[in-house]
RNA sequence: GGAGAGGUGUCUGAGCGGUUGAAAGAGCUCGCCUCGAAAGCGAGUGUCGGGGAAACUCGACCGUGGGUUCAAAUCCCACCCUCUCCGCCA
């Protein structure tokens, strides 16, 4: 959410702003609405102090002892004047809030402008992809071939979109999401933590994605929670509504949870293998920065995130992405992607973002500067470190051989016990 | 799920319906003292919103939302949360 009086005096940049991210903002709407707030809250005011007055003024009557009867008839009709005009400026409140937070962050001036997809800027590229002898399968070819992946249990458990991981095809699950903590927490100094995998309303607005994407989760009947889509959600929670020591900034903590997203827009869209599934498991990085670091920690997120590629041996390029394919929340983000053979193409793996201080507004989350000064919202960033079921899908397709085996990347094997996923055992 | 206790500022903790934004203490900031520190002394120390160029001023906020009243932290109702005991349970 933006600061209500920084959308009053930057109207012009709010409506490109909205322009370039392809969102309509009604702001006539916001400038009438607020001009009348303020303007029932002067009248409000102005009766309150009026009210306030009186009452000094009563209290010392009676206790000389005066007949304040006039009066008191007098500010029974200033008080429900009052009642009335409060009522007013209630639902106005009410209105300029919802409208606040349909309002999309801010780009950050290096974030390129554009109108899709296609505009998004490739930043750097890492290793090459792998060549094969031999056409390479898909992950759900190869899973299913070597049995350690199984769609149709997973649709009498569930339904569509679910996965069963089964022996060496679960542990390698628990292998990634393992060797991804021990990285982040061991060597890139963040602190592990394990949250709820519910959240509540208030959670879930303060990082942006309620009240928009309320389609896009699975809500539990009758209840104020939620199934986390993504962990994002709980580390931006940690620290809601106080006030942090400046010293102790930037936090940098990360976390492995299941995520789920009823993808009520995607039908029909990746359909097949893992790739887009209700429930998968991330480890997320998150850090809460002082303002004036949090670019530099942007980029360091994604230096985090590029190192576990790097390690696993896998094909991957950063992108920035452009005004129109950023996420509600974020001033700016980039995407790593990670090469798919059998696709011949790159898939998004981490999507690393600096909502500068649009969440920890929502959030209220402030830090207290040094010298006694006013506290200010810290930055939030997030960044996936990394998805785990889309990086067992890399692995499996880029280190596939002809005979359906999969080699086990070096640094993976302390956490696997094994060097290969044999292929089908069967004749 | 049943019974009880409680939710006040950064923290601890007061608060007969009327100068209580809120006692007191702690903490913190600044100053004095000191070679320096501690102790001691002095001053300051919430958030949000309206008006104002500013100094400043006005208003709101004592878990949340309603109600009673000229006036509510203080009375009434509902809800939420925390703690203790009992039950159930991985």
């Amino acid at each position: 959410m933006l600061d209500l009086g920084y959308v009053r005096e930057h109207l012009d940049l709010i409506e490109k702003m909205a322009r370039d991210r392809g969102a309509t903002l009604n702001l006539e709407h916001f400038r009438q609405l607020d001009t009348d707030r303020r303007m029932v809250i002067t009248s409000a005011e102005r009766l309150k102090a009026e009210r306030n007055k009186a009452s000094e003024e009563i209290a010392r009557m009676k206790k000389c002892g005066e007949d304040c009867t006039a009066l008191l008839a007098l500010m029974k009709q200033v008080s429900d004047k009052i009642k009335r005009d409060d009522e007013t400026i209630t639902v106005l409140d009410e209105q300029l809030k919802q409208f606040l937070l349909t309002v999309p962050n801010i780009p950050h001036t290096s974030v390129p402008v554009g109108k899709s997809t296609a505009d998004n800027v490739e930043v750097r590229r890492w290793g090459g992809p792998p060549s094969f002898d031999f056409k390479p399968k898909a992950h759900w070819e190869l899973g299913e071939g070597a049995g350690i992946l199984d769609f149709d249990a997973a649709i009498k458990i569930a339904g569509a979109r679910f996965a069963v991981y089964k022996g060496l095809g679960a542990r390698l699950e628990r292998a990634l999401a393992n060797f991804f903590l021990d990285v982040h927490t061991r060597e890139h100094g963040y602190t592990e933590i394990l949250p709820p995998f519910l959240v509540n309303t208030a959670s879930l607005t303060g990082v942006g994605q309620l009240p928009k994407f309320a389609a896009d989760m699975f809500h539990l009947e009758g209840t104020d929670l939620w199934l986390t889509p993504t962990s994002e959600v709980e580390l931006t929670s940690l620290y809601r509504d106080s006030t942090l020591e400046a010293d102790a900034l930037p936090i940098k903590v990360c976390a492995w949870t299941a995520c789920f997203r009823s993808e009520a827009g995607a039908a029909g869209r990746d359909t097949r293998g893992l790739k887009r599934q209700h429930q998968f498991q991330k480890v997320e990085m998150f850090k809460f920065t002082r303002p004036e670091q949090s670019y530099d920690e942007l980029e360091a997120l994604v230096a985090n995130a590029e190192a576990i590629l790097q390690r696993l041996g896998l094909h991957y390029r950063v992108m920035l992405l452009c005004t129109a394919d950023m996420g509600f929340a974020s001033a700016k983000t980039y995407d790593i992607e990670v090469w798919l053979p059998s696709a011949g193409e790159f898939m998004e793996i981490s999507s690393c973002s600096n909502t500068e201080a649009f969440q920890a507004r929502r959030s209220g989350i402030r830090f207290k500067p040094p010298g006694g000064k006013k506290s200010e919202f810290v930055h939030t960033l997030n960044g996936s470190g990394l998805a785990v079921g889309r990086t067992w899908i890399a692995l499996l397709e880029n280190f596939q051989r002809a005979d359906g085996s999969v080699v086990i990347p070096e640094a993976l094997r302390p956490f696997m016990g094994v060097d290969v996923i044999p292929g089908a055992t069967k004749t």
